[in-house]
DNA sequence: CGACACTTTGAAGACGATCAACGCCGGTGG
DNA sequence: CCACCGGCGTTGATCGTCTTCAAAGTGTCG
């Protein structure tokens, strides 16, 4: 049969018991899309839960102007839909579109809540996985503010290549520069000229082959993998700086 | 009793029986911090969970160039340390500082998880919560990388006033500009003159007294409050503008 | 070989950061 | 009462960075 994946080691499902995690299969469906395709669009009423299992998935809204934002690039095991079922909006945030061959478990929306209420540890595994993601914005949103764009860049090079688990002497980037800018929200000529500027970094970029010439030479610029690692030395606190009222 | 304010109706405990929010309680005491104290900081370890109960709180890092930014303010019934709690992250991610007398639940780091575990109901409550501060945080993140200064700004006082349920017809900002640059990742320099440019937009900010004069106008400036509620008109999503691979 | 998507490069303009100077206020101390 | 000071906020000038528009280069696939 053609979508039978081997079922990932799924975060949400560690610490259960064989039985537990059957019963909770049980509700889910492998579904495939091909290239292009959408599990969902913006604005569609909320009716399932997706966990990737294979493909990589873009999450995006358009901005009135005309102008695309990719907000995430989801890979296997990654969730989708999530947010707006826990916060019971009862629509989609951004559209999700295939951008390889997809397969994914699809549950009914309610199976998440349920499941969370029933089962402790799945609370428990979802509640940290969300945790993650809600950190993980919010260091991404101070990048924003006060990252240049080869600090960006590099940061986002970096993260690629932990999460893959890449050879850092030397890998391939998994999708377009097109869509890596957007995920950045920069303009292509923007995402163009910080490669060229990484190179005194010490990170090459030739077509789609990325070498990390000096990798402590990049972390020093881009402040450690702070997005990956709990120990980012660049963001270590200390002030006072800002005077309170 | 100094400390003994009255505890509000917490977010947390929504749809509980009057014994099972007793029995949370319990493990709570209520602390007091003043101007400029802190609750905790940066890189101690994680050994409590708040609720906020009254007053306000600043969530600041420190980057390494010295600059320092606030990622957070949190108000009355906002939770402080839940994220790295429920990421079983052992040390906490940013310093906490009172910027006016506060008064906060304080509970043992154990109790959220125990509680999420043992109570579904709290649970879904606290899945709700986070839920909603990793979509703002997105938000966020999304508005960093597309937004001009001017439309940060009117979107940041739009959000205070909504939250606070202030009048948009005049009200005072309840803090200093100084912070709230900080919290918008830009210079006082730049706030100051945003406040200028939104002069043109209908938005007057007189010393700390801000008056919308035509709140329609406002909203289509910033994309509407976007970060506010649902149906932000300005992040509809179409397209398809960004090709795959 | 030609069409087309993707990427790079160049030049001009807009925007925000930075440095510097100044106005404003509240408090302190003579 | 006045002089001084420090924190806060505004304003001006300059500079570097990112966006935008335009053009050309690269690659793949029919």
């Amino acid at each position: 049969m053609l979508g039978a994946y081997k079922i990932p080691d799924i975060f949400l499902f560690q610490g259960l018991t064989e039985e537990e995690k059957q019963n909770l299969l049980r509700c889910g469906k492998m579904k495939s899309f091909s290239v292009q395709e959408h599990l969902y669009r913006y604005n569609e009423p909320v009716n399932h839960f997706f966990i990737l299992c294979r493909g990589k998935v873009r999450l995006a809204r358009a901005m009135p102007d005309g102008h695309e934002l990719t907000a995430e690039i989801l890979m296997a095991g990654d969730m989708a839909g999530e947010i707006e079922i826990l916060e019971s909006i009862p629509f989609y945030q951004s559209s999700a579109f295939a951008i390889e061959q997809v397969s994914a478990l699809q549950f009914p929306h309610s199976w998440l809540k349920d499941s969370a209420q029933k089962n402790g540890r799945f609370a428990l595994n979802l509640l940290a996985s969300i945790a993650k993601s809600a950190r993980q914005s919010k260091i991404e949103a101070e990048h924003q503010a006060t990252m240049s764009a080869p600090q960006l860049v590099a940061c986002f090079l970096q993260r690629i290549c932990a999460i893959n688990d890449f050879d850092p002497k030397g890998f391939d980037l998994p999708y377009s520069k097109t869509l890596i800018a957007s995920r950045l929200g920069m303009e292509l000529e923007t995402f163009s000229r910080a490669l060229a500027k990484l190179k005194e970094q010490g990170v090459s970029v030739d077509g789609s082959r990325v070498i990390f010439h000096d990798f402590m030479k990049v972390k020093k610029f881009v402040c450690g993998h702070c997005s990956i690692s709990h120990d980012c030395p660049t963001h270590q606190a200390v002030g006072n700086k800002v005077k309170n009222n």
